[in-house]
Order: structure tokens, then sequence, then C-alpha cells
DNA sequence: AACCAGGACGTGA
DNA sequence: TCACGTCATGGT
């Protein structure tokens, strides 16, 4: 007889996501595009950086909008440390522009790239990413899982949108206690912390977009039909 | 033609 | 601590 493994919910969702949208492949490069199953990426400190770059430009913009400047970027051969480092002021203000924010981000693109520098072949803490500025939990938590391979679960606004509908949380509660409840209720794995926030963007984008009804939600309709039986 | 998108920071209460 | 204004482009 096989014993019945209990699960959590927060790990049945994630097989229900998975199930529905199969393998995203985060985080996508501009070469590979989607890695899909293939969870050595990224191999190269190159790679690294970039994913750290597309992080930071991220930030509050459609990706649509940030593969604009990273396709910029490369051309100018600016998506390396090195690259980036180099460029002048006003030149990757230029390149990053379809990102929005430029002056902001070109700052917190100049510092990270230095940061970059000096880290060497090492791992940052979470706390060394968020005491530098332009960095903060969401920016830092997807560089240490996509780009360093950390474990650390993203809580985006997708995430608490879903979870709050699903009533799994608060409306007011902080980005790190959505962040700990996640993780203790799920093991520690990066490849399952990567699939995980890339379904909850693609389940998001279908039914989580502020112009949608969030009722339609295939996981929150089920949930409802339970109650009322 | 407003409104929103894979946030973060500075300010004042 | 926390609510609020600000930063800016591109798509719908």
């Amino acid at each position: 007889m096989i014993k019945k493994i209990l699960m959590t919910k927060i790990r049945l969702i994630y097989d229900e996501l998975l199930s529905l949208y199969g393998h995203q492949g985060w985080w996508p490069l501009i070469e590979h595009g989607y890695h899909l199953k293939q969870y050595n990426f990224p191999t190269t400190n190159q790679q690294k950086f970039e994913i750290c770059i597309g992080a930071i430009l991220t930030q509050n913009v459609s990706w649509t909008n940030v593969e604009k400047a990273l396709i910029n970027l490369k051309k100018l051969n600016a998506l390396t440390v090195k690259g980036l480092d180099k460029l002048e002021e006003e030149e990757l203000k230029t390149a990053i522009k379809p990102a929005g924010y430029y002056n902001q981000k070109t700052n917190r693109l100049k510092t990270f790239s230095k940061f970059f520098i000096n880290l060497g072949n090492r791992v940052p803490t979470r706390d060394e990413l968020l005491s530098i500025n332009g960095i903060g939990p969401e920016t830092a938590d997807s560089m240490l899982l996509y780009s360093f391979k950390v474990p650390s679960f993203i809580v985006d606004a997708y995430t608490k949108r879903i979870f709050l509908q699903l009533k799994l949380i608060k409306e007011t509660e902080s980005y790190d206690a959505i962040k700990s409840f996640i993780e203790t209720n799920l093991n520690p794995d990066v490849k399952i912390y990567q699939e995980y926030h890339a379904l909850i963007v693609a389940h998001a984008k279908k039914y989580y977009q502020k112009k949608y009804d969030q009722t339609l939600c295939p996981l929150y309709q089920k949930i409802s039909q339970k109650i009322a039986k």
C-alpha cells in the first residue's frame, strides 16, 4: 500500500500551473531565448550578468520593452560587464530608453556593474544586493534565483494578486511575509522556484491583468466550487 | 486617450 | 513603519 503523500496547497498550485502551461524555461537570454528544460543555465559569467541587467531593466516595465533595450545593448557589445562599464553614460541612456525610467536605470546599471566586477565568482547575499541602490526585494530575489541559483522565492505583483484571490494571503501583507509564507510551505529547490515564478507570470498574464475578471481564474473556480458544495 | 506593465526610492507624517 | 508622489517608454 502506497502512503498518500501530504502536499501543501502551495505545492498543489504549482502542480496545477505546471500541467496547465508546461515548463517555462526562464530566464530568457537574448541569444538563447528560453532555455526550457536545461537547468544548467546560466553557465557563463556573461549570461549571469545579462540576467541581472534584465532584472533591473524590467522593474515596473513589460518584458517586450526590456528586450528592445537588451538588443540595443548587445549591438553595442555592452551586454558584458566590461562592455557596459566602458559605455558612455549618454550612450547607455539612449540604448535603454525603450525600457523606461532611463535616467534612474542608467545609474542603477552603472552601480551594479561595478558591484558585479568586484564580486568575482562569489555568490552575493540577499542583504548585500539589497544594500545596492536600485535593487529592491524583487530584483534581488530575481538575481539570486535565476542568475546565482539560490532558492529565493520571488514575490511580484502577480504573485500577490493570485495568492490574494486564492485567499492565501491578506491585502496588507508585506513582501517578506509573503515570501517566507511560501518558502516555509515549499522545499527549497532552485528548479521548482524558477518554474513556479515563471508559471505565475504565465498564469497571471492570462487571468490577472487588471482589465480582466479575476474570478475566471480556473484555480479560483475550483476553490469556490468546493466551498459551494 | 487614459491606463498599465515581471518596482524602487525619497519624503513627510 | 507607511502611504504617497515620482520616475518614462511602448502597447492596448
